[in-house]
RNA sequence: GCGGGCGUAGCUCAGCUGGUAGAGCGCCAGGUUGUGGUCUUGGAUGUCGCGGGUUCGAGCCCCGUCGCUCGCCCCA
């Protein structure tokens, strides 16, 4: 094994891979289209304030997990861990508080220095969507639908579930985040080493702990629901009414919690059971507070990111690319013309490859490796009719075509 | 950051209670000097992850280290 190896949590995606990859991002990109949501291509970094500053001082992502360092100019920068943000301080750096809705779609690169497993990488690949500007519950709705429209474009949606939640308005989340320390206090002898962590940190972590003795507490702590406002409350129906509009099947799962500070109201996930530990597929929920937290004005958001790894891992084979055309000359003194058939069904829009060097039998295996349709034979014989043999490399039939005819007849018989 | 498993040919792996390394696939060449895929004959593979130790002798035992992997934490 050689020592010349990636990065640890990096690696390098050869083609069957990359194929996967860009199946995935360019679905996501065509249906986003479709749903009006425009492509952003913002930078991989950003002053690491644009990230502390909004994720949360105390979240991982911030405390442990960012690639963060001093350029050469002295300014501390970060690789991006997420999306969001970058969208949102794009938002308001390009002054487009003055034009809402903006829904921008993203596709790239991002960055957690992590303990890598399964569906999961320090350099790893999201898509995601972000609807800015739109404080209705049918924009969460919307967006969601998008997501689930990928998914099942992916053929992946019939091995995912769409979980929803509510965390409330800050009223809201306020008191329900009052009561369950109250309850989690209470209990605190019973609960994991971790958990008493959290019920420092972030109580609402608890809910989502997938120690036994925890789950036991959390099955009878008490619930957002009883805790909303009735602006909450409302905004959470008018949510689930617009996606049962938009045909979008869920379940409520009232433990969903986030990692990040930034998010309200709505919180959802699409996951699925065939990836171990990493089994959320598609995250996301809303931001009402984020654009305000980075120094532009009050802005509501909503938005989600999927890993382009897991999609990727769960998705059925890519289509496949169209066979190429082999171009066999026979003999030296034929590669001109070999040459010049090349060229011409390239023109035509035709795949085509010519090997570099070999005789007709090695050209033949490299034509039958590159999984080539069609090997087009040009000999003495041939060139002196103005023809080429055409084989048909799944039948190994074979016929005499004009070259003036052969991209046509080509395309007529693949 | 914490715990489990695993590092042998390009790939997937075998290798007994320690005796100086193998298979399949792939690759190269011939059978076929104008025909691939199938078939057949032959060939080349390697710091046994790395460093140290024990031993007459280590792929195998011991210590360390690096990497991969699965899980915890957290998350897409």
């Amino acid at each position: 094994m050689s020592t010349l190896q990636p990065a640890r949590g990096t690696r390098d995606l050869l083609p069957d891979e990359a194929r996967r990859h860009h199946h995935v991002i360019e679905t996501a990109r065509a249906l986003s289209a479709r749903y009006g949501f425009a492509e952003w291509v913002t930078p991989i970094f950003e002053f690491t304030e644009v990230f502390s500053r909004t994720l949360g001082e105390t979240s991982d992502v911030v405390t442990k997990e960012m690639y963060s360092f001093t350029d050469r100019g002295g300014e501390q920068v970060t690789l991006r861990p997420e999306g969001t943000a970058g969208i949102c301080r794009a938002v308001i750096s390009n002054g487009l508080t003055q034009s809402l809705p903006v829904k921008a779609f993203y596709a790239g690169p991002m960055f957690r220095y992590e303990r890598p497993q399964k569906g999961r990488y320090r350099q790893f690949h999201q898509i995601g969507v972000e609807l800015i500007g739109a404080a209705e519950p049918v924009a969460d709705a919307e967006a969601i639908a998008l997501g689930w429209d990928i998914l099942a474009a992916l053929g992946v949606a019939a091995d995912t579930v769409l979980e929803i939640n509510t965390l409330g308005d800050g009223e809201s989340r306020t008191a329900y985040r009052a009561a369950l320390v109250a309850y989690f206090t209470a209990h605190e002898a019973a609960l994991s080493e971790d958990s008493r962590a959290r019920l420092a940190r972030n109580p609402m972590r608890i809910l989502d702990s997938k120690d036994e003795g925890d789950r036991a507490l959390v099955a009878k702590a008490p619930l957002i629901g009883g805790f909303l406002t009735p602006a909450a409350s409302a905004f959470y129906d008018g949510v689930k009414r617009a996606l049962a509009g938009f045909g979008v099947p869920f379940v409520e799962n009232p433990r969903i919690v986030r990692g990040l500070d930034y998010y309200c109201h709505t919180a959802f996930e699409f996951t699925t059971t065939r990836l171990g530990a990493q089994g959320t597929v598609m995250a996301g929920g809303r931001y009402d507070g984020l654009i305000a937290g980075m120094g532009g004005p009050e802005t509501p958001g909503v938005g989600w990111a999927a890993g382009v790894e897991r999609l990727a891992m769960l998705m059925a084979d890519p289509p496949r690319e169209e066979a190429p055309i082999a171009v066999v000359p026979v003999g030296e003194e034929a590669e001109a013309h070999a040459l010049a058939v090349l060229i011409g069904l390239r023109k035509a829009g035709l795949r085509a490859e010519m090997a570099y060097r070999g005789n007709v039998k090695r050209r033949m295996q490299r034509a039958d490796r590159i999984g080539a349709r069609f090997a087009v034979l040009l000999g003495s014989d041939e060139i002196a009719r103005g023809e080429a043999t055409v084989r048909d490399l799944a039948s190994g039939t074979q016929a005499a075509v004009g070259l003036t005819a052969l991209a046509g007849w080509i395309k007529d018989h693949r």
